[in-house]
DNA sequence: CCCCAGTCCTGCGGGC
DNA sequence: TGCCCGCAGGACTGGG
C-alpha cells in the first residue's frame, strides 16, 4: 500500500542511481503472471527513452516521476504492492521490469520494478502530460502542499465524509487509507464528519496532522505492515508501522486518551480505525 | 454531483 | 491436511 511517505522513500532509494545517468536498456522480466501494465507497450517505450539521461528522479502523489532529456517521463505508480528496488528482489517470480543505467562513474548499475499483485503501472508522458501531471487538475495539490486555503476549497467543495474525501486523489494527491485514519486521529476530528462542516480550527488542525504524520512517516521510511510487502530500495522494511496511533489497532487503547479502545468502521468499503473519545466530531 | 459495486491481483488466515 | 472463501485496497469504470 505505498502512499506518499512509501514513495517517496522509494524515489529516495533509487534517485543516487539513476539521477544523470544514461539509460542503457529497459527490459521485461519474464514473469508468470499477466504481463506488466505498460503504456503504450515496452518497445514503443524502448525506442523513445533507451539512450537518454535521466535529469531527475522526483515523486508527485504516489507516483514516481523519472524525467529524461527529451522532456518525456517514465511514471510509476506502485498501487498495492509495486517496489522499486536497487538491490536483490524479494523473489524473481514477481518481477516485472529491469533498468539497466550507465552511471556517471561509468559504472553500469540496475534498477528493478517488482510487484507481487501485479497492480502497478508504467507509463511513457510526453512533456506536456508532465507539466498536467505536476499543476492541479486531474490531481489535487501535494498532500505535502496543501496551504490552508487549499484545505479550505478542497472542504468546502463536499458533503462527502472527511475520511471519504481525504482519499479522492482528485481533491488532495498522496494520502491512502492508512495515513487518513492516522491524520484524523491526531487532528481529533471524527472521520465520519462531512467535509463541508469542518471548523476552520480543524481544517488547521488537519492541515498541521497531514504535514506532522507524514514527515514523520517519511523520516520512519514508510509503513510495512504485517504482509511486509512494502520496502525500501534496499529491499528492508520501513519502521512507522510501530509508531501508528490507531491504523489497525482495533481493540487496543488509544494512544491519546489512555482510556478508549480503537473503533473500526467501514467507509467507502474500506476500514477506517478512530477513538470515539478523542475524535468526537 | 454523489454513491455503490465490480474489476484488476496475490497471499494470508479463518472455518470446516 | 487441504480446500474454499473473504479480506486487504489504489485507481478506475459503469450503472443508478
Amino acid at each position: 500500500m505505498p502512499e506518499l511517505p512509501e514513495v517517496e522513500t522509494m524515489v529516495r532509494g533509487i534517485r543516487p542511481t539513476l539521477e544523470g545517468a544514461r539509460l542503457m536498456a529497459l527490459e521485461a522480466c519474464p514473469c508468470a503472471c499477466r504481463p506488466l501494465t505498460i503504456r503504450p507497450g515496452l518497445p514503443s517505450i524502448v525506442r523513445q527513452v533507451v539512450g537518454h539521461a535521466i535529469t531527475r528522479v522526483v515523486r508527485r502523489a504516489k507516483r514516481i516521476v523519472m524525467q529524461f532529456d527529451t522532456g518525456s517521463a517514465l511514471v510509476i505508480e506502485p498501487r498495492m504492492t509495486g517496489l522499486m528496488l536497487v538491490s536483490e528482489p524479494p523473489n524473481e517470480t514477481h518481477l516485472r521490469l529491469v533498468w539497466t543505467v550507465q552511471h556517471p562513474s561509468d559504472e553500469l548499475r540496475q534498477v528493478w520494478f517488482w510487484d507481487q499483485r501485479g497492480l502497478g503501472t508504467v507509463s511513457l508522458y510526453s512533456p506536456e502530460e508532465v507539466d498536467r501531471l505536476f499543476r492541479h487538475g486531474q490531481l489535487g495539490p501535494d498532500a505535502l502542499e496543501m496551504t490552508l486555503d487549499h484545505w479550505r476549497v478542497m472542504c468546502s467543495a463536499t458533503h462527502r465524509p472527511i475520511k471519504v474525501a481525504l482519499l479522492d486523489q482528485h481533491r488532495v494527491a498522496g494520502i491512502g487509507n492508512l495515513y487518513a485514519s492516522e491524520i484524523l486521529h491526531l487532528s481529533r476530528i471524527h472521520p465520519e464528519t462531512p467535509a463541508d462542516e469542518l471548523t476552520l480550527h480543524q481544517r488547521r488542525r488537519m492541515a498541521d496532522s497531514t504535514t506532522t504524520i507524514l514527515n514523520e512517516a517519511i523520516r520512519y521510511e514508510g509503513s510495512t505492515l504485517g504482509d511486509g510487502t512494502y520496502r525500501n530500495a534496499l529491499n528492508q522494511s520501513g519502521g512507522y508501522q510501530n509508531s501508528h496511533r490507531v491504523y489497525a489497532r482495533e481493540g487496543e487503547t488509544c494512544p491519546t486518551c489512555h482510556r478508549t479502545a480503537i473503533l473500526r468502521i467501514v467507509q467507502a468499503q474500506r476500514s477506517t480505525f478512530y477513538c470515539p473519545r478523542c475524535q468526537r466530531s
